[in-house]
This record gives structure tokens, C-alpha cells and sequence, in this order.
DNA sequence: GTCTATAAAAGGATAGAC
DNA sequence: GTCTATCCTTTTATAGAC
């Protein structure tokens, strides 16, 4: 995980895992036939994990519903900036760097992003009447993932979390003009 | 330009790009001294050519300034669209592909970026009071190039281009909602 | 299951004639 | 400027002993 998320996958060498796993390549490959099956078992631990590993964390302390986004999307800050700008989302550089991916990857990382947007697509139920009635849900909650997808990659790509602090300053000016829709027509 | 929008930096070979261009190692070799210095020209033959290659054919009968904005997103839909959603911004792929790009490169992608949210930027300016006073037209131009890279990051996920338009449609929604703002403060 | 050694291929780049 | 031939390294993967 650690490895394809700093590298990516075709810069990631067997070489550089065995060296991180302290493995010697017949250990390595008596588990996993090929690299391609390395990447599937990552993609399998980021689906099985993302509670443990991304949701939990990151709501700890929120109650809120709309404010579990921000804080979602304020987790992913932390990665940007604590890698002084160079890694983001882990999901959404394989899922651009592999052009044609086979099709259980690409499967995995689709089912990836259905789980992500999933978990913001219950905030949004759960933020009931501050939207406005008849709001599709799962397209905003799409909308959200696009946000930080593409603010990710313009921080990352400017070296500047700026470009990521103005996408997650839109989205919520969305979401303000959104509550504000809803309260009018109370 | 084609191989590098087709399979990526890294998943193209030396000899695709002979095999393709019809080239002997020697006269490739002759003009670009690396593969890196390929990339290099390719950047920047986007970066020069955004103008005739992108901007004048999707607004070539566009005059509304917002429509402008979401005439060039569905150039991009098309793209989408007839590679069977397998391509979408060479930029963006590039940008998120190279985790650890010469700084001459990283600039070159930037540089593109802000290219691309210039133009849009000269739009906003040209809708004038059907935006909210005060909007910070920078970081709207930059929400449109994030929904875009965002949205043709889960169309090609998915293989569905339907990801992509609720992505426009969100954003159209934010326009919609911020022109709504402009003419109740007017 | 793990070890070392190595195969087999692909990749970027260079040499030197023309 | 272009040609062919090839070097050298890296990379994925396998073989066969333990």
C-alpha cells in the first residue's frame, strides 16, 4: 500500500517491495503470482479498511453530518500537506495512472470510489431538511469525490494545498447556497 | 502527443513512440535527447496550442461567456465519449502519473493548468453582475478545471460517462445557485 | 514456505558508418 | 540528419535446493 501510494504502480518494482517487506522473492511470489495480483490485494485492503482506516479517524469528534464531510475531505488536507504537497488520494492516482486497467483492478477501484462516495452519501441523508427538497443525493455525494479529486490533483500538481483549500472553500459555498435553497422554500 | 494521451508517460516505450512516429532510434534520439525531453515538447505543445487545438473549436459558435464554460466541458464529454471512456485529460493523467517530476515538467503541467483556468477566468469576468459581487473569480475558474478533472477521473473509473455529466450538472447547479444570489442582491 | 541464483525480456540510450 | 546494430540496466518472473 504504502509503496504504490508514494510511487504509483509501474514505478514500484518488485524489487522495492521485497526490500520494504524485508521478503526474499519466493515468499513474495508464493503469495501473490504477479505484481498485478500485489496491486489487487492492495485495492482489496483500502475496500475492506476504509471505516477503520479512513472514516473512523477522521469522525472521531463530528456529530454533524454536513461537518463529517469537511472533516473527511480536512483528512485528506493533512495527507497533502504532511507529504509536502506530493501525495493525495492513493485511489485516484491509480486509477489515472493505469490506462488500461484489467478488468478486476478497474472494478476494484470503481467499487473503491462506490464505497467512498457511499459513506458521504449518508451524511447527506442524514442532513435531512438542510437540503433542499428533492436534492439527488448520490450525485452530490459524487460531487463531493469530484471536489476532492480534482482539488487533490491541482495541490499536488502546483506543489500548493492553496489549490485544495479553494476547492473545499467552492464546495462548501455550495453547500451554504444549498441550505440557504432549502430554508426559502420552508 | 497521442501515445503519451493513449497509455500514459511510463507505460509508453521508446520504440512505440519510433513504431508510431516512423522514426529510427538515431533521428529520435538526434532531436530529444531523453525520453523525459519528449515529454517536455509535448507539454509544451499543449501549453501552445490550447488556443487552436482546444479553445477556438469548442466555442467556435459561443458567445454566452458561462455557456463558453460548459461549451469547452462538453468537448471534453466528447472525448470521453468516443474513446469509450477510456481518455480524458492528457494533463490531467500526466499530472497525477508522475509522482515525482522534474521540476521542468511539474512546471510545464502547471503551467498548462493555469492556462486552462485563465480562460476560464476571462469567462467569468465577461458574465459580469451574473455573478455575485465580490466572487473570488479565481477560485471559481479553478472549481470548474477540479469538477472537470474529477469527473473524467470517475467516467473513466467507471466507464461510464454518466459520472461525468452529474459532475456538469453539479456544477451547473452552482452556477445556477450563484446567479440566483447576484440577482436577489441586485 | 523460504532461500539463492538466474532466466528471459523489455527498456532507455549510445556508437559509428553513411 | 539518418541508418543499423547493440550495449547496459532494470524488471518481472521462475527454478530448484532446503
Amino acid at each position: 500500500m504504502e509503496l504504490f501510494w508514494l510511487k504509483g504502480y509501474n514505478s514500484t518494482s518488485i524489487a522495492d517491495l521485497l526490500s520494504r517487506t524485508q521478503l526474499n522473492s519466493g515468499s513474495l511470489y508464493h503469495v501473490f503470482p504477479s505484481k498485478q495480483d500485489v496491486l489487487v490485494g492492495v485495492l482489496e485492503a483500502y475496500r475492506d479498511g476504509i471505516e477503520a482506516m479512513l472514516l473512523e479517524p477522521a469522525w472521531a469528534e463530528i456529530d454533524d453530518p454536513i461537518e463529517k464531510i469537511f472533516a473527511l475531505l480536512n483528512a485528506y488536507r493533512t495527507m497533502i500537506v504532511e507529504s509536502d504537497c506530493t501525495y493525495g488520494c492513493p485511489i485516484g492516482s491509480l486509477a489515472l495512472e493505469l490506462h488500461e486497467p484489467d478488468p478486476q483492478v478497474r472494478e476494484l477501484l470503481a467499487h473503491n470510489f462506490e464505497n467512498w462516495t457511499a459513506a458521504i452519501e449518508r451524511c447527506l441523508n442524514a442532513a435531512g431538511k438542510r437540503l433542499p427538497r428533492g436534492t439527488d443525493k448520490n450525485a452530490l455525494a459524487q460531487f463531493v469525490l469530484t471536489a476532492m479529486e480534482g482539488g487533490v490533483m491541482q495541490a499536488r500538481t502546483h506543489r500548493d494545498v492553496a489549490y485544495f483549500d479553494r476547492a473545499v472553500d467552492q464546495l462548501r459555498t455550495h453547500f451554504d447556497l444549498l441550505a440557504a435553497a432549502a430554508k426559502a422554500k420552508a
